[in-house]
DNA sequence: ATTATCTATAGATCTATAGATAATGC
DNA sequence: ATTATCTATAGATCTATAGATAATGC
């Protein structure tokens, strides 16, 4: 391939599935997931819902990409987690509303029955509160300075995690996301 | 109306809305709003679908009477609230999973775009972050013993509540709702 | 008269399949 | 050859409207 040749076609298709998966990122953002049609997310790549098919053979495998991308945007691995840089997460979510918005529609529809996400976020969960849980052990060993031991704080800490960015995005101005898991966190510390 | 009659034709019909109310519950924890047809809610109490909008003309109608039916259930009134009731609460809703799934559903599709139950939640989350800061100010004062105020601590513990909802619905095994609840009420108290 | 319920149906969607056509890369 | 994309379309839904029919209550 020549200097400042295009790129290749598997390059170029991987950009396009890159594209698209953003793309649906933002429909399912707006509508949710049962609510996001192929038609709305090939519009905005300026695609037929057909022509996305190609790319995605279902909806649901649209849905897989979409998840796996979020995985992918855990740039700290959960061993690393910290209070201080989780922290630092909650701020960088409050500049990102789309994002948020995303997974925590994603969440909400994944409890009903039969959802595609369901098991996904089921394995998440146990995943992220074992991580939390070693976290906070690293930081507090065996029992935090409340006397909760890390198991116990684990789901508490993943919780307001999950409650506070639903109130934030219904009312953004009333809520200090940040501010409130910064709360939490001295509550949890002290 | 002789004694042993059948109800009067308008008891008969609040009756019948009831029926489908309670119906529309269940078809929402299954699907959510959006997955939800009315087909589905008719079915579940021997009507045809056009049958069922005879009784709410539209289907925003029959979630507006959903949302209605939710507030009438929060039967000890916000003003009244007391930590110790809430945690009674949160075990109430431990053997009720239909009814927590449905609110849950519900309230991660309200953070998408237009949906109608959207300004319901904005404006419940804030009639009860007053009301959850008035509980706390009535138990501790103006500073909990962890050294937040009220207002602060309110958003916290509406998280939680809602947080460790998801987590349970999605693996009701692993997570031990009402426990966990306590553990956070003795972090805020202690 | 009013209420409850039905059949028929319009008009929008939605996902997915089939198969054509054009462009790209060995 | 393979890849990208399109048109056509099947087959399922969905909500809502129109209008008929039967039952109930003044």
């Amino acid at each position: 391939m020549p200097y400042g040749d295009a790129m290749s076609t598997r390059a170029r298709s991987q950009e396009r599935r890159a594209e698209i998966v953003r793309a649906a990122l933002e429909v399912i953002a707006e509508r949710g997931y049962r609510g996001a049609s192929l038609a709305a997310v090939a519009e905005r790549v300026g695609l037929t819902q057909q022509g996305l098919l190609h790319y995605f053979p279902t909806k649901e495998a649209l849905l897989v990409a979409v998840l796996r991308e979020r995985d992918r945007w855990d740039a700290v691995p959960a061993g690393q987690w910290r209070p201080d840089l989780l922290a630092s997460l909650v701020e960088y979510n409050a500049m990102r509303p789309a994002i948020v918005q995303t997974f925590s529609a994603l969440l909400g529809e994944s409890v009903t029955e039969g959802h595609p996400a369901r098991e996904y976020f089921t394995e998440r969960y146990t995943e992220v509160r074992a991580a939390m849980a070693e976290a906070l052990r690293a930081v507090y060993g065996e029992r935090l300075p409340s006397g909760l031991t890390p198991e116990r704080a684990a789901p508490l800490m993943v919780a307001v995690l999950d409650g506070l960015q639903y109130q934030w995005l219904l009312d953004p101005e009333s809520v200090d996301m940040p501010g409130a898991f910064r709360d939490f966190l001295s509550l949890l510390g002290e």
